[in-house]
DNA sequence: CTTGACCTTCCCATTATTGGAAGGATTATG
DNA sequence: CATAATCCTTCCAATAATGGGAAGGTCAAG
């Protein structure tokens, strides 16, 4: 099986196989007497491991630890469970970063008319920073009051 | 100003000050006799406004579209509001395929003992792809009673 | 034997940011 | 004033993962 057949097999790009080897986050490929890469079976295995960790979000990093956990059939599985543990750490903090953002954009959207007059609170913010809100019940102490 | 007052009194690196010049989407900065950079207030405005687009999640061409935006005073606010939806978009998206990922991983973590055994239902996955899980009500039909 | 579809390596681009080196300018201190 | 520390300048490189493409070799079908 050359490249091109390992790369449909996988779903993993024949480009990317080569980095990967490259990288040395898989071995190099057996070759052919014209230097064609050659795949077996097994090495497509490793390569759907690779594909599947990846759609997971795991970095090439978390990847090769985990390629070594696979191939160590007396690891804990304890091991494996902490990669993944701070992975999933990891991809929540992401989440909540983004979430913030949609939080506030959503925000501010929701108070642009979006018609065809300049006013915007979007750009407002923006340019100048959280607005001042008035969560003052007493309107004496609101921003209002200021004028 | 030079280049690094502007920057702290702006959160954004001198660093990133000059890259931002570099790729046209803040004018040059003027220049002393030594060429040093200077900035004056209305600059570190614009470099601010970059700042707060950035912690948005804007990606630089946006953050070139808003610019243009704030400087044109006679924009529609729902040209704003239109960028700032395709990105509230562009997030939802990113959030919804983050939190696919982790929930697929706390589901095989919660079936991970995390202990000294090698037997991990993570690296299985990984490994062999998603497990046949038995949603069949009659037991008739499901994976079970192919044994 | 030609043609098309593959393969090889090598280089480049992407995005936003950081790091560093080499050298000049400014500022503070002795 | 001399010198040292701290700034500034430009240029180059690296990051992470992936894609695009060129130039040239190989293979299989016709």
């Amino acid at each position: 099986m050359n490249i091109g057949e390992a790369s449909k097999a996988s779903g993993v790009s024949s480009k990317m196989i080569r980095y990967y080897e490259q990288i040395g986050l898989i071995s190099p490929a057996l070759r052919t007497a014209s230097s064609y890469r050659t795949y077996r079976d097994n090495d497509v295995h490793t390569l759907r491991f690779v594909r599947r960790a990846r759609d997971l979000g795991f970095s090439v990093e978390q990847i090769k630890e985990l390629l070594a956990l696979w191939r160590d059939r007396s690891r804990a599985s304890s091991d494996v469970k902490a990669v993944a543990l701070e992975h999933i750490a990891e991809l929540e903090r992401k989440i909540a970063a983004i979430q913030e953002m949609t939080r506030t954009l959503k925000h501010l959207a929701g108070h642009c008319h979006g018609d065809d007059r300049p006013d915007c609170p979007i750009i407002e913010e923006i340019a100048n920073g959280p607005a001042q809100v008035n969560t003052e019940v007493n309107p004496r102490f609101g921003v209002a009051s200021l004028k």
